[in-house]
DNA sequence: GTGAAAGCGCTAACAG
DNA sequence: CTGTTAGCGCTTTCAC
């Protein structure tokens, strides 16, 4: 016992205290509370006061639900990413909101799992609560799911992938691009054989594309494709590596994974097969995640400002809020290969 | 040109179509148009019919806003975690949206940071928009954010730790138990000497003094603890044991680690500084992370069912929701010690 | 500096 | 099966 704890307590009366309930205590009116909170210099310092005294005294905790109705400003986005266990995807949003909360707005977070046909839904039960922009994970989006967000009329960033049409505004990076330049430094490095590692997700795929196009084009030999049934993993990697080796007739050469967790799991993999890296194996990760640079040998892979992406897309979204025209709507923000030593 | 992109156009007209301006098209009163959405079979199905196509053709999202205000209700749930970028929390607040949504809850979701004092403004911000449920990290609250979590009068969980005084539930495990626990094991293992490596996170230090406490009380020899200042990663796990090392007296033993992150560190200092594992140096992680597995040695580690955390949470709340009584409002999940071959 | 009145778009009774 | 009447708790607008 003791605590207030009363653990197993049946759930006591909902909705709290009013603004009217504030007032009558202060001895003001409602809208004078209203005021006190939304522009207390609106307010004379004495009532001002008395009506804090009474704020505190009761614990009253403003509706939002009311405010953003009779306002239509809900001070929330809505954010949707594929997937949150991912490090890519949950470093974006951590950087997008660390940048839109000091402007109060609050971010209702869901995850689509890469299924195009749930965006659809999700999108629209986002909508309907009325947020006052929207972030979006990739540039395709069903006919609806676009006439949707026009229809809602709220600034819309779509991120981690460009397009010429986006639906508002979008910032990230050509995913051809980068499976082109991973191609190019491995022919550069002399390679002539190649595989690629690719997780469950459409933009890797357009990389590993990219990057099977080019390196054939240029004089390489055809690509062994390994595609991993469900989301990256150490596990996953190791296992499609053995895969190309035992199964695909890969004999060696440069392994182009679609992760750098997919590329540990190949580094792992070689080891166990006592194949040298990059000797037998260049490996190229993709993300430098932390963890890259760590590891032995270090990960060479491409790398993309993630916290930048989350700020840069906070930024074109709070102009827009604030009736600022962004500097450019579609903003290309690179990516980087990362030389270190596993290829 | 050409598509509907117009990136950079501004913004059109906000708040759009609404039941009542469906019901007009549809040749019926306003509250219809609400039931067919809410309850079709209260409709006859030719209105139903009508009513639809004023939908579609209206392109009609509902006002959640609206409807919460109205019926109280707001289909919400407020989730507080410490971090988004740890797998740890993002695992569970997976497991746990992926049960509330068939229900029809969304997940609001911040990060807290770690920061006790932030965590009070948070979830003040959060009961403002009235959720029907709150979801915690942790058992430590300030007594002001206990009581207005007590106020607003919604179900409350506690995850990822336990107490006897819970605000309204909690599910997960006891800390200094689990510290107990491998301080136990380490020393049945015939371990002597033992150095801590622990990232900066309230629990995990306290898994860290239950060890230490229990390490040293059992015979073992003073423990060296490391602290790192910033949360875990691959880089501060070599940099600390490199400091147990070089700076601290610690001359080999076991480590204990406030994550498998940091064990992963570990190792790959060894490796570098020519140190057998577990000969020289027996490693122990925290979390049992899909990596530690396919780690060369394979990490050993503590289990907690992550997953099945978020599950047992959401069950709890939605027990709470429909008025049932959970079967039990202090949940201890357990953990579990995997051995492997690192220690 | 303060208040009264009128909604925001919906749900909840209560009629018919 | 359908409609009418009241709000939900705020912000906005207009008075004083």
């Amino acid at each position: 016992m003791g605590g207030n704890g009363e653990a197993g307590k049946r759930r006591p009366v909902r909705g709290g205290v009013t603004m009217a309930a504030v007032g009558r205590i202060a001895g003001v009116s409602q809208v004078t509370v209203s005021r006190a909170l939304s522009d207390p210099s609106k307010v004379s310092p004495a009532t001002l006061a008395r009506i804090r005294a009474a704020i505190r005294a009761t614990g009253f905790v403003p509706n939002a639900l009311a405010g953003a109705l009779a306002s239509r400003r809900s001070n929330l986005i809505t954010a949707l990413v594929p997937s949150l266990t991912n490090i890519v995807y949950a470093a974006l949003v951590q950087a997008f909101a660390a940048e839109m909360r000091p402007h109060g707005y609050e971010i209702l977070l869901s995850e689509t799992g890469h299924d195009a046909a749930s965006e659809e839904a999700l999108i629209a039960a986002h909508l309907s609560r009325r947020p006052d922009a929207v972030l979006l994970t990739g540039t395709r989006h069903s006919p609806e799911a676009r006439r949707m967000l026009l229809a809602a009329g709220v600034p819309v960033v779509e991120v981690w992938d460009i397009t010429d049409t986006p639906v508002d505004m979008c910032v990230g990076f050509s995913h051809a691009e980068a499976g082109r330049a991973v191609a190019d430094f491995a022919r550069a490095e002399g390679q002539t054989r190649a595989a690629t590692i690719t997780a469950q997700d459409a933009r890797a795929h357009r990389r590993k594309q990219a990057f099977a196009a080019r390196f054939a084009q240029t004089g390489g030999a055809p690509v062994t494709e390994v595609n991993c049934p469900g989301p990256a993993s150490l596990a996953a990697g190791r296992a499609a590596l053995a895969e190309a080796l035992e199964a695909r007739g890969f004999a060696g050469g440069v392994v182009f994974c679609s992760s750098d967790l997919l590329a540990q799991g190949v580094l792992i993999e070689a080891r166990a097969r006592r194949l040298s890296v990059p000797g037998d194996l260049a490996v190229i990760g993709f993300g430098d995640q932390d963890f890259a640079a760590a590891l032995d040998p270090a990960l060479t892979t491409v790398r993309v400002d993630r916290a930048r992406l989350g700020r840069v897309a906070a930024e074109m979204l709070l102009d827009r809020l604030n009736d600022r025209t962004p500097a450019r709507a579609i903003f290309d923000l690179g990516f980087e290969i990362i030389r270190r030593t596993s290829a």
